[in-house]
DNA sequence: GCCAAAATGAAATATTTATTCTATATAAAG
DNA sequence: CTTTATATAGAATAAATATTTCATTTTGGC
């Protein structure tokens, strides 16, 4: 047998090394992909070739050379690298991120311990979501929250079952603040009760998360009916509280063994009241 | 001219609000998809129509009629959304989570509001509790507590205040793993009461924070001369609960404008509760 | 329970996109 | 200066992919 064939470069990061050893014996135009491709990672993995091409400056072919000279079939495996790295880099596989906690714990308990692989994965799956909050609130709909909040004469907060515990912090911050704010809790089995205080002046803070607590959507649609504004947080454009909503607020409730991730919510809530303050 | 056509959805978010609108309406194929692309915004982005199809388990027409649905010529105009949604997430060659966020939000809202200055801190702070909480908790800690409350005969939770919604979170998830446990929430003021329900076979979950209430130093020790086991979350090794506990967790619980990140305690929490499950 | 309308699946087609091929230009060696 | 090898552009082709069409199933109204 010849040669034994070289294994292609498989991550962003064994690509990265290729470069830079055969950059030196690239031929010009392929120099020039090599350092469009390094500073525009995010162009590359998603357009097309002629597109990538034209904003080079050089051929379509040139790509599929250039993926050639490393050792790839098509520009396409070079491209498929790229999408990796984008996903990658998303909260939730943050290389630096994930890889670092990972490291630190195995080097701190050999024995590799069940109870530690949860806390290291809720750790993770807490942070993604945390970024991601940042990206997916809309400031507009922050600062216009904020202000119904401080026109309402009262503030009413709901959060059944596992949105309870987000519900009781709004209620507890707002309280250290003055702000009049009462905490629907169904005590007794008053919920309808308590929903019916509501007025057309009021803000109404519904939390709710899936599956939708029937007693939850019936509450909101009370206090709509009453003329409360209606502020949601929830899981998705879908849910069924958005149209229900005033504004709504989407937290990333990325799941783990059926649990779900709460730091996206209760940063939330902890944001809204700060500001109120 | 016979109708006003209606304008595109341009950005993710304008795709948000068109879906809450229309989702309804949709048939059942559609929803799925909905759904799907909601919840996998980055495989939607990147994945060919074929692809996405078999993931979700409907045809490649399909793709083409749910964008159809929503006004778009075709399923490549959807895309291109989450693409760019993709790649506004990324701020070029990420440095750390902080790093990133904070470029981000600059570029962004170059009208710098205050509500999402206070956002990203929130989530910085949120982001970096968490990561001290990986490293700070022993894992023998953690093993041991886990054991402590599978032997107990029914678990107290106490959490005054501000610890009151990760306790309500403890008693909700324990609630749902079938674990005999009973949330102390001093309702009618019987506080001393709700204590007084324990035993030496039972596991007292307390957590506590500055300033710590007195009600919760006195219900711990009440628990504890009733021969009660105590397992505290709270936030160092100087409060004045920790010489009242078998085992106690520290969180990091960093203040911004006087309120707290309560990130690390509810992950904990979380993870307290799923190890028991 | 029947009919019309809507939704879906599956294959056919159109379009886009990647890749190869060929001619031309450029650079290096004799 | 000529020759040979190499690099590049541009067009041609192949492959992948999106979209349309049509047959079949399902749904909802009478």
């Amino acid at each position: 047998m010849a040669k034994k064939k070289n294994l292609k470069a498989q991550t962003y990061n064994e690509l990265c090394d290729l470069l830079s050893d055969r950059f030196d014996r690239l031929s010009n135009q392929l120099k020039k992909i090599s350092q469009f491709v390094l500073e525009n990672p995010n162009d590359t993995a998603l357009k097309t070739t002629a597109n990538l091409a034209q904003q080079i400056g050089v051929q379509p072919s040139s790509l599929i050379r250039f993926a050639q000279a490393l050792d790839y079939d098509g520009f396409s495996e070079v491209q498929a690298i790229f999408k990796e790295r984008l996903v990658k880099q998303l909260p939730g596989a943050s290389e630096n991120y994930s890889e670092r906690i990972q490291g630190l714990r195995k080097e701190q308990s050999g024995e590799n311990k069940q109870s530690l692989n949860f806390l290291d994965k809720f750790i993770d799956i807490n942070c993604s979501a945390l970024e991601h909050l940042g990206k997916d609130i809309s400031p507009n709909d922050l600062e216009k929250a904020i202000e119904l909040i401080k026109a309402a004469e009262s503030v009413y907060i709901l959060g059944q079952r596992r949105s309870f515990p987000a519900a009781a912090y709004m209620y507890y911050g707002m309280s250290q603040l003055s702000i009049r704010s009462y905490l629907i809790d169904s005590v007794g089995g008053l919920l309808k009760e308590q929903i019916s205080q509501l007025g057309k002046n009021d803000v109404l803070i519904a939390i709710t998360f899936p599956k939708y607590s029937e007693n939850s959507l019936s509450a909101i649609r009370i206090a709509r009916e009453r003329g409360a504004t209606i502020i949601s947080i929830t899981d998705s454009p879908i849910s069924p509280v958005v149209l229900e909503s005033d504004i709504c607020f989407y937290t990333d409730v990325a799941t783990i063994s059926g649990f779900r991730s709460f730091s996206a919510t209760m940063c939330l809530a902890q944001t809204l009241v700060i500001n109120l303050g």
